[in-house]
DNA sequence: AAAATAGTGTCTTTTAGACAGTATGAT
DNA sequence: ATCATACTGTCTAAAAGACACTATTTT
C-alpha cells in the first residue's frame, strides 16, 4: 500500500474521534495592570485549577461564534458590551497528549476587552475572575493554557504596534494619557508622554477629536484632556514601535 | 437547565463527529514568479478541481508535523531538503458547511521553500503542480481554499517584512540581488537595487558574509556578486517596510 | 563598444527620541 | 503655593528614499 491507496483509504471515522474546542485569551486593563480572564475547572481533568473560558464547539456555529458565546457566557457580557470587545483567532493547538481524555484541538482566539463589571458580579461567584497576569506564574494551570497565554500576551504587544487596537480597551472616548497608560500597561514599560502625545495625533486616523474635554483634570492637578474617540485607521503608518530588545532578535 | 448545567453535561461524542485536517499553502519563487503548490483531487467533493495539500491528521501526530508530512507527500521531498523548508501555522477554518461532507475543521500551514523539483518529476505525475499565483483567479478551487490562500500569501508579504525569511526562498548561499529578488516577487512590485543592498546588509544578523563570490557575473552583464548566508537574526530590526498603500490602512 | 549589474557616495525627507518649557487645575 | 499633568517647541540621531556615480563583467 503505497502513501497514495493510504490517502484514499483513509477514513477518518475509523479512528478515535478527534473533538475541537475554542478557547478565549481575554485580556482587560484595570487600574493601570493587565488582566486575563480565568474559570476554575469544576470536574476532571484539572479540577480545581485555573483555565480559558472554552469549550467543544457546537455543530451549528463557526468557531468566532464560538468564541463569542464563551466569553457571554463567562463575563456576563451581552449586547453592545459584547459587540465592542475585539475578538480575533491567535492559534490551534493540537499535540495528541495536551488532553487526557482525547484527541482535542482547541482554536484559541484573543479577545481585548474594555474595563468590564467583575464575573463575580453574575450568577455564579468565584468561578471566574479577572487575574493580573504578573500573578501567573504562582498558578497551576490546566492543559497548556499557559502556553497559549503566552501567545496571546506576545500577540497582544504586537498588536499593539501597528493596530489601533489599544483604542478597544477604553471606553468610546478616552484621553491620549488613557491611551498611553494602555500602551505602557500591555508593554510593561513607561513611555515619554510629550512624545507619545505627539506621535498618536500625527498617525493618520489613529484618533479623532470629539471637541470635548474632561470635566476634571487628573485625580492629582493638571489640565482638563482633550478627548477622543477611535479613527478610521486598521493599520497604523507610521507603527508605534517598541524598541528593540537584544534578547527577541536574535 | 442554565448554561452551568448545559456546559456540564455537554458531551462532544453525542454530537455528530468532527474531524480535523491540515492544509498547507506551500510558496515558492521560480523564475521570478510566486508559485503555490496545488493538488487536483482524485474524488468527491470537487473532484478534479485544484485544492491544496492536506488530509487528515493521524491520531499519534501533532499538527506541524502532519503539516510536514503532507508536504513531503506532495513534493516528494525529504530529509535535508525537507527540513530546510519554513513552516508555520497561518489559521483555522473551521465554518459548518465548509465541507458538504461532515464538519471538517481544518488547521492551515504555511510553507516557504527553495525552487524545488516539479512533483511531476515524481511518481504520479499531473496530480501536483507549482503554479504561478497570477494563475489563480482563473482557477476553481476546492472548498474555501482560496481564502485560506489569500490569508497565507497576506502573511507571507508581511513576514518579508520584519523576519529574514526571505532567505528561506533560496539555496544556503545567495547574492543580494537574488535575495532583492525574492522581495519583489512575493510583495509585487520594484525596489531600490543601491538602497535594498544597503539596508540589506546594515540590519544586524539578517545575511552573513561566506567569503566567495559568483562563478560569473549576471546574464546579461555586470560584475561577479559577493555571495551570503542567512544571519543569526530572527527579526529584523529595523523591518523592511513595504511603502503604505492606503487602501490597506483604512 | 554597449549595456547591464554590483556596490558605494551623498543629499533630502521623515521619523524617533531626548529634553525643555508653558499653561492648567487639583490639593 | 505646590505639584502633577496636558500639551507644544526644539534639537539631534536614525532611518528611508531619491539620485548619481564607478567598476566590473557579458554580449
Amino acid at each position: 500500500m503505497n502513501e497514495q491507496e493510504f490517502l484514499t483509504a483513509y477514513d477518518p471515522r475509523a479512528y478515535p474521534a478527534v473533538a475541537v474546542t475554542v478557547d478565549v485569551v481575554a485580556l482587560t486593563v484595570r487600574s493601570d495592570a493587565l488582566h486575563l480572564l480565568l474559570v476554575r475547572r469544576g470536574g476532571p481533568p484539572f479540577e480545581g485549577h485555573w483555565a480559558l473560558p472554552g469549550g467543544f464547539v457546537r455543530p451549528e456555529e463557526d468557531l468566532a461564534t464560538g468564541a463569542r458565546r464563551e466569553l457571554a457566557e463567562e463575563t456576563g457580557l451581552g449586547g453592545e458590551r459584547l459587540r465592542r470587545v475585539h475578538l480575533e483567532q491567535l492559534a490551534s493547538y493540537g499535540d495528541p497528549d495536551r488532553d487526557p481524555r482525547m484527541r482535542i484541538v482547541s482554536v484559541a482566539y484573543l479577545a481585548f476587552a474594555p474595563d468590564l463589571p467583575d464575573p463575580a458580579a453574575g450568577s455564579d461567584a468565584d468561578d471566574a475572575i479577572w487575574l493580573p497576569v504578573t500573578a501567573l506564574s504562582s498558578r497551576q494551570l490546566a492543559f497548556d493554557h499557559d502556553r497559549i497565554i503566552d501567545d496571546g500576551l506576545e500577540r497582544a504587544r504586537s498588536k499593539l504596534e501597528y493596530t489601533p487596537l489599544a483604542t478597544r480597551f477604553l471606553d468610546t472616548e478616552f484621553t491620549i494619557s488613557e491611551l498611553r497608560a494602555v500602551y505602557e500597561t500591555v508593554w510593561g514599560h513607561p513611555l515619554h508622554p510629550g512624545n507619545f502625545h505627539r506621535k498618536v495625533l500625527s498617525v493618520p486616523g489613529f484618533v479623532e477629536s470629539t471637541g470635548a474635554s474632561t470635566e476634571r483634570g487628573g485625580t492629582r492637578g493638571g489640565p482638563r484632556a482633550k478627548l477622543y474617540r477611535a479613527g478610521d485607521a486598521r493599520l497604523l503608518h507610521p507603527a508605534l514601535l517598541r524598541p528593540a530588545r537584544e534578547e527577541t532578535v536574535r
